[in-house]
RNA sequence: GGAGAGGUGGCCGAGUGGUUGAAGGCGGCGGUCUUGAAAACCGUUGACCCGUAAGGGUCCGGGGGUUCGAAUCCCUCCCUCUCCGCCA
């Protein structure tokens, strides 16, 4: 959620960049919310200066009691009724015009960062680093599903018989696979820094919302009615949602958490060519990293991410790039994201397998996640957060990239972790 | 699922209608003492909104009500804990 105070004072620099995401009419959204801003501290003006006048009758009629005049008491309370009328009418209106100003709030995504390129579609975003060689495959290399198959790695459809399309179980060398990069990723990011934390994967309302799933996203999520509960689509929600409500100390930044969970999504009308094997599931696995920063070290940070996810996909020697989202292509929630994408040799395509993003003070808002400067006030701190890595696009490049005619091998990296070379 | 207790500032905890935004303690910050540190002692220390400021206002789980006045009384919702039951 953005802040009204910098509206105020931006307003005109921050529709610009809103622009860039194909938002027309922003200046338009961020004039109702100044002029709703205006209304409120008029109101609240209003309603001070009568509260402040009943507060102090309330005081003299206290005296005047202890005092035993209750004769004068008793005529200065007939004062009080048509404050009392007043305030109650104020009070109300403050509330509505509170309630239609966080309505509208609620609605104007993140402001883009400057380096945002415009543009209204994934075709716009911006290729910053490619990296490793794009493998040249046989004719008849296997996509990852028939390569899963063939070594019993993956079960599609048990997994639809036992839940659904999305759902896929995982068997044999293929389990293990998953294990050992999980605990590849977590011990990598343990070494940057991260302090591992296993958070509930569900979680309640206050927590979508002060990551930014609720109210908008609702419908991507998994809702338990009985008990209204979401499972989680992504550790971000749960790890973010450990600082909200906190002031924390400005000497714990940076702070950084990660996490390995499963995450699920339900990926509503979702359908067609780019959803088959791994590509698209209701539940994956993923690593994640979580950041809370001084706003003045943030973009550092945000750097250190990247390159700390693209340690990881050099070590696991996968071809890849790194894109700067276009405006039309970045989450609601973020000032500057990049993606990781690594190269599929048989499906010839590029998969994302990482999004790494600042979100500077918008979820920080929604949280109320501060800090105390120098001057002992209380700031909104900076959060960020980035995969690393998410799994199954992961399996999927590595299952196509390193298939050979006598197995596919495992990358020296992981070796340690799951225990074998070759899957055969 | 059944029964009970409770939600107060960064934390613990007192406070049952009046000048209490809230005793006390812990923690934090500053100081005295010390070669330095610890201990001890003294001082200081809530959040949010409006306002250039002076100042004003709101907040004791959320919402509503009673009252001139509510952390304190009433209604309602939410949450937590304890015991019993069930159970990895």
């Amino acid at each position: 959620m953005l802040q009204v105070s910098q509206i105020r004072e931006n307003q005109a620099q921050m529709a610009e960049r809103l622009a860039v995401r194909g938002i027309k009419n922003a200046n338009e959204l961020l004039t109702a919310v100044v002029e709703l801003d205006e209304q409120r501290r008029h109101t609240q003006q209003e309603s001070d200066s009568v509260l402040a006048e009943s507060n102090k009758l309330a005081k003299e009629i206290g005296g005047l009691f202890k005092e035993g005049k209750a004769q004068e008491a008793n005529t200065l309370k007939a004062q009080t009724a048509d404050l009392k009328e007043q305030s109650k009418g104020l009070q109300e209106k403050l509330h509505s015009i509170e309630e239609q100003l966080k309505e509208a709030l609620l609605h104007i995504p993140n402001v883009p960062n400057p380096l945002v390129p415009a543009g209204n579609s994934d075709e716009d975003n911006e290729v910053i680093k490619e990296h490793g060689d794009i493998p040249s495959m046989d004719a008849d290399a296997k996509p990852h599903w028939d390569i899963a198959d063939q070594y019993n790695l993956i079960d599609f459809e048990l997994g639809v018989k036992i839940s659904g399309a999305g759902f896929p179980v995982y068997k044999g060398k293929g389990a293990r696979l998953q294990r050992a990069l999980i605990n590849y990723f977590l011990d990598k990011n343990m070494a940057a820094g991260y302090e591992e934390i296993q958070p509930p994967h569900f979680v309640n309302e206050a927590s979508g919302f002060g990551t930014g799933q609720l109210p908008d996203k609702e419908g991507q999520m998994y809702h338990m009615q009985d008990d209204n509960l979401y499972a989680i689509p992504t550790a971000e929600v749960p790890i973010t949602n450990l600082f909200r409500d906190e002031i924390v100390n400005a000497d714990d930044f940076p702070i950084k958490c990660t996490a390995y969970t499963p995450c699920f999504r339900r990926e509503a009308g979702s359908y067609g060519k780019d959803v088959r094997g791994l590509n698209r599931l209701h539940q994956f696995d993923k690593v994640e990293i979580v950041q809370v920063q001084h706003p003045d070290k943030s973009y550092e940070t945000l750097d250190s991410m990247v390159s700390h996810v693209e340690g990881i996909l050099k070590e696991l020697e996968l071809p890849y790039r790194i894109l700067r989202l276009c405006g039309g292509d970045l989450g609601f929630t973020s000032a500057l994201t990049y993606d990781f994408e690594v190269y599929s040799a048989a499906q010839k395509r590029w998969l994302e397998v990482s999004s790494v993003s600042n979100f500077e003070t918008f979820q920080a808002n929604r949280l109320k996640l501060r800090y105390k400067d120098e001057n002992k006030k209380n700031q909104l701190c900076h959060t960020l957060n980035g995969s690393a890595l998410a799994l199954p696009r992961i399996v999927a490049a590595l299952l196509e990239n390193n298939q050979t005619a006598n197995g596919v091998s495992i990358p020296k990296a992981l070796v340690p972790y799951t225990g074998f070379e070759l899957i055969n």
